[in-house]
DNA sequence: AGCACGCCGACT
DNA sequence: GTCGGCGTGCTC
């Protein structure tokens, strides 16, 4: 029965050759003795091209078939040892991501490396004229006698400018990398690579005082630095209330690791990346941390990765992308506001940052450090059950006192006939701050957009003609847009339905509130930040700075401004409608408004004067409110994980979410449905939800069907997406999209 | 990126 | 005719 053949092999490899080529694998056959070597990542050796010529790449992806003529397909020369290994491992971590997230390689491979050789310019190529001026002209005469057109051109340029860009060349001079090579073999010219790295980051390096830890900080740091030393990685939970100090213990951690040799990558909400933070890394690590964000161009972020590589810099500052710095020895990750959904990417492949570190720690035999105030469920699930390990830290190691907090009943409010959006109880909070110089911030508990226009006489609401949602009102341009598809049109005067003329849009939350302020206030001078504010570029930063400069007493806004910096002078946060975040379904609304309650009621009294926190709801008893205002973690955790147990939700199950979509409404339905019957079928651990049709069933005309699949067992999840993307291989106008334990509901 | 192949004008 | 350069396309 086995005769001892073991199956073919056959290998995916990247060719390390520049341009556009990571749209393009080769598939070459493994030598049995590469078999038990050879796996994505692995860099090799291969003959390519007409008369064999060696090149290095990486294999992308192993399998025991192919799609290429056999008797074309050549063998893998060699298995290469790599003295960077980081590059290899990031395609290791690719393929990992590929399998747990669902994609194609390629788009993995473009997620993990970003700036690829795609910007192979080394630095920078340039073209420098070497013969003298006279040979130049010579060398012109005799391309025009000779009608060398691709020559002329450049020896025009070239006498002209001296130096030329090698690209400007090849690409718009429409030279031939020929006639370069050749005229540098002649001698007239030469060819040179320049490097040369910008540092993104402009800061004075200055010293700071040692940092002084107080006893819980300093025994962290000994438990870390014994477990390290012991040769012990693991992921630690620093459990950490707002202002205990949670930054300066990342620093020591961070110091000690590189002191070991080690580089450490540093996760940051892209929000919360701002100048302040920076800065005190800087003041420690100096020229050898750097960051990496989306505001930095190209070509910076390009020589960031080249500094990373040559080993220039230990530790790296940056949003989730950062985790695919080509650090060659990390030895450790630390993840800042680990609860942030930011963390899960939005793109596919949709993968959640803190998962794909721990994957990146595993390869590099590197610890992880989780941060947050308010862990997720997931994570606190993971320490409470001893996969993590839980540090704990209480006490608050700078000044300021924690705000004094009151829940009001708005129900109560209704029934003493008080139908302002303000209860007599917040009004006179207000009141008093402003009467004694001090700041306040109202925060508004609300998602999404508003500003929807609808008819008051028939109620119809405008909707996006190409998606499944209501169209926005923008009344600086008197336009209504989607926000899907960004389908414009003009606001008619009459309802395009009745005919009636009371027709007018709903105006968002925060305009709302900041007009009551001003009825009730006067005198107070407010600032409004929310997605209509700070839509241009650098104006939340605006918004913030004038705000810090006392320049306003009320600052108005949405989930933003519970992330900001601190305001010393604040001592008044008010929560409007701190239930809101409650009534969307998804099972993680308890959790999200848990974190925005605590986090907004910390935004008070961060300086010497005691804060106040008023958290204004219609749910006073619920535990989410109740918890969040008692500033009680453990005890919301406990609640929060029966409610998960009860309905199976992450992190006792994972669930999957399946997306369908295609232009043909029965395409897409018809699909979802025959997979999500498929499934049911796979195995009895499994259970599917659905299908429906998605929350936004149609997007830019394409409709959109979503099932879900749950399972205590992961490896069955994703034993399913690989099962349903082996099946719609080539299927024309459809597209399937795979979200593991979706942050935002379908 | 490199290399071959096919096309076109110039010169033995 | 053929020599040599240029543009195009392919490389498992």
């Amino acid at each position: 029965m086995i005769t001892g053949n073991v199956k073919r092999m056959y290998a995916s490899v990247i060719v390390d050759i520049s341009a556009e080529s990571l749209d393009r694998t080769f598939s070459y056959s493994v030598p049995d003795r590469f078999k038990d070597r050879c796996k994505p990542g692995t860099k090799v050796t291969v003959p390519f091209g007409k008369g064999g010529r060696l090149l290095t790449g990486y294999v992308i992806e192993c399998s025991d078939h192919t799609d290429f003529d056999p008797d074309r397909i050549k063998d893998i020369t060699d298995i290469v040892v790599e003295q960077n290994a980081s590059e290899g491992r990031l395609i290791e971590l690719a393929a990992f991501i590929k399998e747990r997230y669902g994609s194609t390689m390629n788009t993995a491979l473009k997620t993990v490396l970003p700036i690829k050789k795609t910007y192979k310019p080394k630095a920078k190529k340039t073209i420098i004229l070497k013969a003298s001026e006279e040979t130049a002209v010579e060398e012109l005469a005799v391309a025009v006698r000779k009608k060398q057109a691709g020559k002329e051109r450049l020896m025009r340029e070239l006498i002209e400018e001296k130096v030329l860009d090698y690209h400007l060349v090849t690409g718009k001079l429409g030279v031939s990398a020929t006639t370069v090579t050749n005229l540098e073999k002649a001698g007239v010219i030469s060819i040179e690579t320049e490097n040369y790295f910008r540092n993104p980051i402009v800061i004075k390096k200055s010293v700071e005082k040692n940092i002084e830890l107080n006893d819980e900080q300093k025994a962290i740091v000994k438990e870390f630095i014994e477990d390290y030393d012991a040769d012990i990685r693991k992921t630690y939970l620093l459990h950490g209330i707002t202002g205990s100090g949670k930054t300066v213990t990342y620093i020591k951690l961070i110091e000690e690791v590189v002191k070991r040799g080690k580089q450490v990558i540093v996760l940051i909400p892209e929000i919360a990346l701002t100048y302040q933070t920076v800065k005190r890394f800087y003041h420690y690590f100096g020229e050898r941390v750097s960051i990496m964000n989306s505001t930095l161009s190209e070509g910076e972020k390009y020589d960031q990765c080249e500094r990373a590589k040559k080993g220039e810099i230990d530790v790296i500052i940056g949003p989730r992308s950062a985790l695919f710095t080509p650090f060659e020895r990390v030895g450790l990750i630390v993840m800042d506001e680990e609860h942030e959904h930011t963390y899960k990417s939005e793109n596919v492949p949709k993968y959640h940052a803190r998962e794909v570190a721990e994957k990146l720690a595993e390869l590099n035999h590197a610890s992880v450090v989780l941060g947050s105030a308010t862990p997720s469920v997931d994570t606190f699930y993971r320490a409470v059950n001893g996969e993590y390990r839980l540090w704990s830290m209480y006490k608050r190691a700078v000044g300021g006192r924690l705000a004094g907090t009151s829940i009001v009943d708005m129900r109560e409010e209704l029934k003493k006939g008080n139908k302002s959006v303000f209860s007599e109880k917040l009004k006179e909070s207000i009141a008093q701050k402003l009467d004694r110089n001090e700041q306040v911030m109202l925060f508004l508990n609300r998602r999404g957009y508003a500003g929807f226009v609808s008819c008051r006489s028939c109620g119809i609401v405008l909707r996006c003609p190409h998606c499944d949602v209501s169209l926005s009102e923008h009344r600086s341009t008197g336009k209504m847009v989607c926000h899907y598809c960004g389908y414009e049109e003009k606001r008619p005067s009459v309802c395009p339905k009745c005919g009636s003329k009371y027709i007018l849009g709903f105006k968002a939350g925060t305009e709302l509130i900041e007009e009551e302020v001003k009825k009730i206030f006067p005198a107070a001078r407010t600032l409004r930040m929310d997605a209509d504010t700070t839509k241009k570029k650098g104006s939340l930063e605006h918004i913030l700075s004038e705000f810090g400069d006392r320049k306003a007493d009320i600052l108005i806004g949405t989930q933003m401004i519970v992330k900001g910096h601190d305001f010393p002078d604040v001592t008044l946060v008010g929560i409007i409608a701190a239930d809101m975040s409650l009534a969307i379904n998804d099972y993680r609304a308890a959790e999200r408004t848990f974190q925005l309650i605590t986090q907004a009621a910390g935004r008070a009294g961060r300086g010497t004067k005691e804060g106040e926190t008023v958290i204004q709801t219609y749910q006073p008893e619920h535990y989410a409110i109740v918890r969040a205002a008692a500033q009680d973690y453990r005890a919301f955790y406990d609640e929060e994980i029966l409610y998960r147990e009860l309905g199976g939700y992450p992190p006792i199950c994972d669930i999957l979410a399946v997306l369908v979509t295609s232009r043909s409404r029965e395409l897409a339905e018809n699909t979802c449905t025959s997979m999500a019957e498929y499934i049911k079928g796979v195995s009895d651990k499994v259970k599917v939800i659905g299908p429906a049709k998605a929350g936004i069933g149609k997007i830019n005309d394409v409709f959109r069907f979503v099932f879900f699949i749950k399972s205590r067992d992961e490896r069955l999840l994703t034993e399913c997406k690989n099962r349903l993307e082996s099946g719609i291989k080539e299927m024309g106008d459809l597209q399937v999209f795979f979200d593991l334990n979706p942050m935002n509901p379908y």
